[in-house]
RNA sequence: GCGGAAGUAGCUCAUUUGGUAGAGCGAUAGCCUUCCAAGCUAUAGGUGGCCAGUUCGAGCCUGGUCUUCCGCUCCA
């Protein structure tokens, strides 16, 4: 059995005949770079989902995970820096692609001048350059940069875009009535909503450093170029934790954290070999140090897990523009006997992109099959080898004939079994297609009834990865399979 | 955002120079079947992505638009 070249394209369609993943609103020709989940992918993110929040909460005792609303005071996003970093005028020069700050390039143009002497030239454009962003006149602008002839370094001509302002997030206004109401933004990460509950969670839950709090949910990014299905989405799901530790630790911390999510991903039976840490060269305002676990998808080694040592700056500002004290008194002993005392707290993060994780566990699973049988003629199926961990459906039960009394075995079997797991009952058709069919949607374990359970109370149970099946009691069903779910 | 390619039933495709759409698989309902899809019968499903133009007449020509894929660009 020959795994095939995992083909994304292959791997969309299968996601929608499937039912993982179909375009957002796609009777109405789809909004480009959204995406809903199906029936069986809202199944499968929430397992992963699940997964990830048992593992960070209940298998650490210093780590709780909170809910914070998708909306946020507006001074956020000013304390955290995305307002100042993202709402600056760009315009795109048509010969050679190349993009600029509207202020970069004007001013780059003014240094030009002065240095030819044309020192009035550079007052004036300077001047006229404030006043139009002053009054965030676009068209002003575009004017002003044609009218100067100011060319682009690349390809030396003024041939150039509308001016466009690129802020990656999204805002909207909180309020019924539009002239009282005040601008709000989709938050563009769940990180700001556990700094700003920092206090809230440390005080009410008597945590000691170190300390984790955890989350889960939807963040928004109007991001210029969205690409490669689900892996860019305007609209996607974090699972971040963010691990506040005393000052000068954070790089034990950010090496442990390391360690211990690229193991995570490992245990979800990601290989190794697909899996690479990447470290930022240029960090972000925030960080001081970073870097990317990268999974090699369909398409290229891309970001899968983003693991930040953060400092105290988040906190920092918040203390600054809230105007309240965010602090941590420590009470453990120094070196020198004295308490570690009032102080920020550093901050490691961990950020994975569910969705992205759903991408990585759906292109792993993903596996076209080609065998010949024995009697020599060739056989295939396709197949999504979901850890049964994760799977949507855990178990199939179908009766071998749809008559004979095997469907109310089958039946009792389901009611036994639904409410420990989720459960797929199947009569229709010939027993070969119902596995294969159970193969494409990525259930591990199918159970059926024939004539022989009715004497002797067994049934055959049929794996999915191997297609091999084994006799057993029809009353050890249930205990099986919730032990093959735990042995992922 | 720029450039290239594509868009016909759930899926894969056909309809050979413009004359009001077909097949296979799949689905549904029955029949037959004692363990790895493709046995029989019937049924449903498409204003050919959408809008406009040319034409007596457009799935086929033209323009626009939406969406997807590839490359570049972007991605605190």
């Amino acid at each position: 059995m020959a795994n095939e070249a995992n083909n994304f394209q292959e791997i969309i369609s299968h996601c929608k005949e499937y039912g993982y993943i179909f375009q957002s609103s796609e009777i109405y020709d789809g909004l480009a770079a959204v995406y809903d989940y199906g029936q069986n992918g809202a199944q499968l993110k929430k397992n992963i989902r699940d997964y990830w929040w048992k593992s960070m909460t209940q298998m650490h005792d210093n780590i709780v995970g909170i809910d914070s609303a998708i909306f946020m005071h507006p001074t956020v996003w000013k304390a955290s820096g995305h307002v100042d970093n993202f709402s600056d005028p760009m315009i795109d020069n048509k010969d050679s692609n190349k993009r600029y700050r509207v202020d970069h390039l004007i001013e780059g143009f003014v240094e030009e001048q002065l240095v030819i002497g044309n020192e009035q030239l550079a007052k004036e454009i300077l001047a006229a350059m404030d006043s139009l962003l002053a009054a965030n006149d676009y068209s002003g602008i575009k004017k002003l940069i044609e009218d100067n002839k100011i060319k682009c370094a690349i390809s030396k001509t003024s041939n150039w875009t509308e001016v466009r302002e690129f802020n990656l997030m999204f805002n909207t206004q909180i309020g019924s009535v539009a002239e009282e109401s005040e601008t709000i933004y989709l938050r563009p990460e769940t990180a700001q909503g556990i700094f700003v509950n920092f206090l809230n969670v440390q005080k009410t839950g008597r945590m000691k450093i170190p300390f984790g709090i955890a989350q889960t949910g939807k963040a928004f990014r109007n991001e210029i170029v969205a690409r490669q299905f689900i892996f860019r989405m305007r609209e996607f799901e974090q699972m971040e934790m963010q691990y506040f530790v005393r000052p000068g630790s954070q790089m034990e911390w950010y090496n442990f954290w390391k360690d211990e999510r690229k193991k995570w991903h490992e245990s979800i039976g990601i290989p190794a070999e697909k899996l690479r840490f990447h470290d930022h060269v240029k960090l972000a305002h925030y960080a001081d140090a970073a870097l990317d676990i990268e999974f090699e998808f369909p398409f290229g080694w891309k970001e899968l897990e983003g693991i930040h040592s953060r400092t105290d700056f988040d906190l920092k500002q918040h203390q600054e523009h809230s105007k309240k004290k965010i602090q941590y008194f420590d009470n453990d002993l120094k070196e020198d006997g004295k308490p570690y005392g009032n102080y920020t707290p550093f901050v490691v993060e961990t950020s994975v992109g569910l969705d992205r994780l759903f991408l990585t566990i759906i292109s792993l699973a993903y596996t076209e099959e080609k065998w010949t049988k024995e009697d020599g003629t060739e056989d295939s199926r396709v197949v999504l080898k979901i850890p049964a961990l994760l799977a949507p459906t855990k178990l199939a039960i179908l009766p071998l004939l749809k008559k004979d009394g095997l469907p109310e075995i089958a039946k009792d079997l389901m009611n036994e079994c639904k409410s420990s797991f989720m459960c797929f009952y199947e009569e229709k058709d010939a027993i070969g297609k119902r596995y294969r069919r159970m193969d494409a949607v990525g259930t591990p374990f199918c159970v059926t009834i024939d004539h022989q359970t009715k004497e002797d109370n067994t049934v055959t149970i049929r794996y999915r990865d191997t297609m091999l099946q084994e006799r057993i009691a029809l009353s050890d069903v249930k205990g099986l399979v919730e032990k093959l779910i735990k042995g992922n």
